[in-house]
DNA sequence: TTTTGAGTTGTTCGA
DNA sequence: GTCGAACAACTCAAA
C-alpha cells in the first residue's frame, strides 16, 4: 500500500483492497524530492507530522524512504515479493505522470498498479453533461454532482501489516525549521476538529464563513488535502439546511476544480481561457518589488495586509481574506495570478494546486465560470463590511492595533497619517480599478 | 430546435 | 441613505 494523500486508516478504499483475506500490507510512503522541493516548509512539516501520525496509528509499521518513486517503489516492490502495489488514484498533472512511471516500472518485473478510490467525493471525470462533455459551470456541475452521489464512509481498516520491523527504512525527517504555528497533524486531529465544527460552527456557516475575525469556517483543508479525512466523511454528517448546503457546496467546488485541471491539466500554469492572454500584465523589476510589498503584508490596506501576515504566520488564511488579496494583486497591482499562486503555495498547509490554481484564475477572470472582468473588490469596503469591528486587522497588523475602528479599515485618515505613524497606501485602489477595466476592455477587443 | 433565464463570493453611479 | 441598473459574454438546462 502506496500512501501519498490519503494518510488514514479509515473509509479508506484502496487499503480496504490491499488489506483484503488477511493479505500481508507493506505500507509505504515515500518522500519524493520533486514534491519536496516544491512544497513549502509550512506543507512540508505538516505532512512530517502526519506521517508520525499515522506511523503511530499502524504501531511504527510505516516503511519511509526516499527517492524517486519510480525507483523506490519498485525496488521495495521487489524486496518484499509483493505481487501488486495499490494505491488511491491521483488526478493531478505530476501525479498522473509518476504513476504512469511507476506503473510501467512495475510492469516490467511483472507486479500489479492497483488504484482505488480517490480523494474527491466524485473522482474527476465522473461527472458529466447528459451529452458527455464536461461542465464549464459549477452550478450545473454541482445539480449532476449531488444526483451522482457517492458511498457511505467505510470504517476503520484493519490491516495485517508487514512493516518497518521487517524492512529497511528511512526515519520520518525532523520538521524543517518553522516560523509559523500549525495546526495538529493527523487522522485523530482531523476527526477532532471536525466534530468540534459540526458541534459549535456547522449551523451558523452561512452566517460566519465570511467573517474573518470569527472562527466560522471548518478548516478541515489541511485534512483533506492530506486525506486525514475524506470528503464523503464530512458528507455524511451534513443535513437538509442552508448552512449544510453552503457547505456541500465548498465540497463540490473542491471536486469541480479537480475536474477541471483533469481536463486541462496545463491550466496549472497557464490561463484556461486562452483568449485572457492578452490582458496586459506588468512584469519588470518595479512590479516585482509591488509584489514583495504584497507578499510581506505591507501594502498599506489593512484588510491585504492582515490576510497576507496570518499566511506567514499559520501556513493558513481565512477564504474571504484570500479572494481579498488575490484581487488585489491580480486588479491594483496588476501582476500575473501565477505570482500569486505560486507564493501561496509555498506558505499554505493546505496547498493544493487544483483549488488553488483555480481559485486564483477565478480571480483573474482567466478560468471556467470566473469572475467577471469588472468585478474588482474594493479592500476598504470589503474590509468594513467582512471586519466591521477591526478584530481580524488588529489582530494580524500589531500597528495597527490602538487605532479607532472609525480609521482602522483606512489609517490613512487617523490623526497619526499627517505625522507618518502608519503606513501610506502603496496604489491608489480608485486609479487601479479603473486602470485594470481598461486593460481587461483592450484585451477583450473592446 | 429554438428561446429564455439563470448563473459563489462586487462596485459604482445616479435617481 | 437606499435602490436598481450597468458593468460582458457565454454555458447550460428547462421550457
Amino acid at each position: 500500500m502506496w500512501f501519498r494523500r490519503d494518510l488514514r486508516l479509515s473509509d479508506h478504499p484502496a487499503l480496504a483492497y490491499a488489506a483484503r483475506d488477511n493479505n500481508e500490507v507493506v505500507p509505504l510512503f515515500v518522500i519524493d524530492p520533486a514534491l519536496v522541493r516544491y512544497s513549502g516548509q509550512p506543507r512540508l512539516a505538516f505532512m512530517y507530522r502526519s506521517l508520525r501520525a499515522l506511523n503511530e496509528s499502524m504501531g511504527g509499521q510505516l516503511v519511509v524512504r526516499h527517492g524517486d518513486p519510480q525507483v523506490v517503489v519498485a525496488a521495495l516492490a521487489a524486496e518484499t515479493h509483493s505481487t501488486e502495489v495499490i494505491v488511491s488514484r491521483d488526478y493531478a498533472p505530476y501525479g498522473r505522470e509518476r504513476d504512469a512511471g511507476v506503473a510501467a516500472a512495475l510492469a516490467a518485473q511483472q507486479v500489479g498498479f492497483v488504484g482505488k478510490g480517490s480523494q474527491y467525493a466524485v473522482a474527476p471525470g465522473g461527472v458529466l453533461k447528459p451529452d458527455g462533455t464536461p461542465y464549464a459551470v459549477f452550478t450545473p456541475f454541482r445539480r449532476t454532482w449531488n444526483h451522482h452521489g457517492w458511498s457511505m464512509p467505510g470504517d476503520v481498516v484493519a490491516a495485517n501489516w508487514s512493516g518497518a520491523d521487517q524492512w529497511p527504512c528511512a526515519p520520518i525527517p525532523n520538521d524543517p525549521e518553522l516560523h509559523c504555528t500549525l495546526p495538529p497533524a493527523g487522522e485523530g486531529a482531523a476527526h477532532s476538529r471536525w466534530d468540534e465544527f459540526v458541534a459549535s460552527g456547522l449551523d451558523s456557516y452561512d452566517q460566519s464563513r465570511d467573517l474573518p475575525a470569527v472562527a466560522g469556517t471548518s478548516m478541515m483543508s489541511a485534512y483533506l488535502r492530506w486525506g486525514q479525512v475524506h470528503p464523503r466523511q464530512l458528507l455524511a454528517d451534513l443535513r437538509d439546511s442552508a448552512a449544510h448546503e453552503i457547505f456541500r457546496s465548498e465540497l463540490a467546488w473542491r471536486d469541480f476544480y479537480a475536474d477541471v485541471l483533469f481536463r486541462s491539466p496545463q491550466s496549472a500554469r497557464q490561463n484556461l481561457q486562452q483568449k485572457m492572454d492578452t490582458i496586459r500584465l506588468d512584469t519588470d523589476d518595479a512590479a516585482r518589488e509591488r509584489f514583495e510589498l504584497w507578499a510581506a503584508g505591507c501594502t498599506g490596506y489593512p484588510l491585504v495586509d492582515a490576510g497576507m501576515r496570518q499566511l506567514l504566520a499559520t501556513g493558513w488564511m481565512h477564504n474571504r481574506v484570500r479572494m481579498i488579496v488575490a484581487s488585489f494583486l491580480v486588479k491594483d497591482l496588476h501582476l500575473p495570478w501565477q505570482w500569486g499562486a505560486r507564493h501561496f503555495m509555498r506558505h499554505l498547509v493546505d496547498g493544493d494546486l487544483a483549488s488553488n490554481q483555480h481559485g486564483w484564475q477565478w480571480s483573474a477572470g482567466t478560468g471556467t465560470d470566473a469572475a467577471p472582468y469588472f468585478r474588482v473588490f474594493n479592500p476598504t469596503a470589503q474590509s468594513k463590511r467582512f471586519d466591521p469591528d477591526g478584530h481580524y486587522i488588529r489582530r494580524w497588523v500589531p500597528e495597527l492595533a490602538s487605532l479607532a475602528t472609525s480609521h482602522v479599515h483606512e489609517p490613512w485618515t487617523s490623526p497619526g497619517a499627517a505625522a507618518g505613524h502608519v503606513r501610506q497606501p502603496m496604489i491608489d485602489h480608485a486609479v487601479e480599478r479603473v486602470e485594470t477595466l481598461s486593460r481587461y476592455q483592450v484585451a477583450m477587443g473592446r
